[in-house]
RNA sequence: GCUGCUAUAGUGUAGUCCGGCCAAUCAUGCGGGCCUUUCACGCCCGCGACUGGGGUUCGAAUCCCCAUAGCAGCACCA
């Protein structure tokens, strides 16, 4: 009866439907493993995700490798702990820098059909050519021509810089950026972290197409972005023959507050500005993990944005809605006391009292607090002269006296009924003789303050600071314990 | 400059394809109340939006045109 009252009635939106997917559906993540992996991954990796889940199929997670500028050798790690944390449901994972020899491969067909030509001409040259819808000389090379090229460039025959197998498009397309795009060229250096020997790399057009098509991939969902991609994409698709993936486009998501920019991380870390890549200041799936975001919230909140072609602002209070709706039922429940003051009750009967681990489970026990007259307040609760009678949490009530500003606390009765009708605030403490250290950290800054011993054990948990907040245990050692505030 | 996408409350989202049931959904947020030894959770009430202008129509958030705004692409990045 109760439990009836109190369920939600919420409706969970539900992702609309995609094209040709009653059968089950192949898709993927691929990201570029240059650093781990944060919120704006998170939209893409859930929402392919879910909808791997909805259809039934498989999900593969590609790395995309083929730049050796933009690989960190660190990240192939970090990128896959990460998708563990979010809990994809990755069915296979492939490598692209496993892969040239396909791309080669194709790339010669690509050829051979005349969907492809290799120029060296020179990139500004091209550029203007490209704008004045005019073809370059290299475009009407016979294929032989091209695949003789094209050896050549495999031998090495060329530098960096040097040349470019170019797709045919339409050099008369109205969108500048239709016209005969890039798919391979030469690098020098740096060498590839996997493939230290290679030089010859496909653009993340070519290799997109290719690994699109090799691994069955059915449906793509990715950011707006990829929009002028998806048409450029289509012509190799078209000269090769093959059948087109569904496409869906989700529009941009602005993300305020935190550091996304994976060269701004990485420079503020070497230059100590962040501690780390799961700093809190960061938009790292692991510094929300620090900060005691779970997965589930973020799938959540991901889902609720859903794929909309609209641009959209990233909103935290949403996240933070999703996660305490986790968090709430299964978080212990302690006090907390920031800026704590000492001060000595008058007139009070030594107690030990005992409050909830959690007010909704009792079978979870409780905290024992003693109270032999000392104990520690919020500076911010004495702040205000006004107030006469405080209620102590799970104690008893006190009146307030003030000395020359300074407060005197006197024992004023056990009734919770008064310091209700009084309108007394209800207040957070904690025995002199029974806390700890316990600073808070806050991407503001760090509130330092006490919390009950018991919070030691709860290392790597989240808990409920009464009246504070929750927040992450992040370290107990023999100074105290470290917590990172995760949100109201 | 050229090309394209988008436009519903503070934020996210439903409705837009197949005009009327939309004086517009749900969530979040905010305000108020109830409950309660937390300012949490839960419950109740309230606040708050169809970018602007034309047109089509008996009727438009929904269709058409123009304007405006935001975003994206025009890389030997993904």
């Amino acid at each position: 009866m109760i439990a009836a009252l109190s369920e939600k009635h919420e409706h969970r939106k539900v992702l609309p439907e995609l094209e040709d997917a009653k059968d089950g559906v192949v898709m993927r993540f691929a990201p570029n493993p240059s650093g781990p992996l944060h919120i704006g991954h998170a939209r893409a990796a859930v929402l392919n995700d879910a909808y791997v889940k909805t259809y039934g199929g498989r999900y593969i997670l590609r790395i995309e490798d083929t730049d050796p500028k933009r690989v960190d050798p660190e990240a192939y790690e970090t990128v896959v702990e990460d998708i563990k944390w979010l809990g994809l449901g990755i069915t296979e994972t492939v490598y692209q820098s496993d892969r040239l020899d396909l791309y080669y491969d194709l790339c010669r067909q690509l050829i051979g059909r005349g969907g492809a030509y290799v120029c060296t001409c020179d990139n500004e040259r091209f550029k203007e050519l490209k704008m004045a819808k005019q073809a370059c000389p290299c475009r009407e090379q016979p294929v032989e021509q091209n695949l003789a090229l094209w050896e050549k460039m495999l031998a090495h025959g060329f530098m960096e810089g040097e040349v470019t197998v170019r797709v045919k498009t339409d050099l008369m397309h109205p969108d500048p950026a239709m016209r005969d795009f890039p798919a391979f060229r030469v690098l020098d250096s740096p060498p590839h972290p996997r493939k230290p020997d290679a030089f010859v790399y496909p653009l993340m057009n070519f290799s997109v197409v290719a690994d699109d098509h090799l691994l069955g991939v059915t449906h793509v969902i990715r950011g707006k972005d990829h929009i002028a991609n998806t048409r450029r994409q289509r012509y190799i698709y078209d000269h090769m023959g093959w059948k087109v993936p569904v496409y869906r486009h989700y529009g941009r998501m602005g993300i305020e507050g935190v550091v996304l920019s994976t060269s701004q991380m990485r420079l503020g870390i070497k230059e100590g500005t962040y501690t780390g890549w799961d700093d809190i200041r960061l938009g790292t799936l692991r510094a929300l993990a620090r900060r005691g975001i779970l997965p589930e919230a973020v799938r959540n909140a991901m889902l609720a944005i859903g794929i909309g072609e609209t641009d959209i602002s990233f909103s935290w209070d949403n996240l933070y809605s999703e996660n305490k709706k986790i968090i709430d039922p299964i978080a212990n429940r302690y006090f907390f006391v920031p800026d704590p003051v000492t001060i000595t009750i008058r007139a009070a009967p030594q107690l030990t009292t005992h409050a909830l681990l959690h007010p909704a489970d009792e079978k979870r026990g409780v905290r024992t607090l003693a109270f032999t007259g000392a104990i520690v307040l919020p500076a911010a609760e004495l702040g205000d002269r006004t107030r006469s009678l405080i209620r102590l949490k799970d104690l008893f009530n006190v009146t307030a006296e003030y000395d020359h500003g300074r407060p005197h606390l006197s024992y004023a009765g056990d009734s919770l009924a008064e310091a209700r009708a009084a309108k007394a605030p209800i207040v957070q403490w904690l025995p002199v003789a029974d806390q700890v250290p316990c600073t808070l950290r806050t991407p503001e800054g760090d509130i330092i303050g006490a919390c009950e011993p018991a919070v030691r054990n709860e290392l790597g948990k989240v808990v409920q600071f009464e009246r504070v907040g929750f927040a992450r245990i992040d370290s107990v050692t023999d100074d105290g314990v470290v917590a990172y505030f995760t949100h109201k």
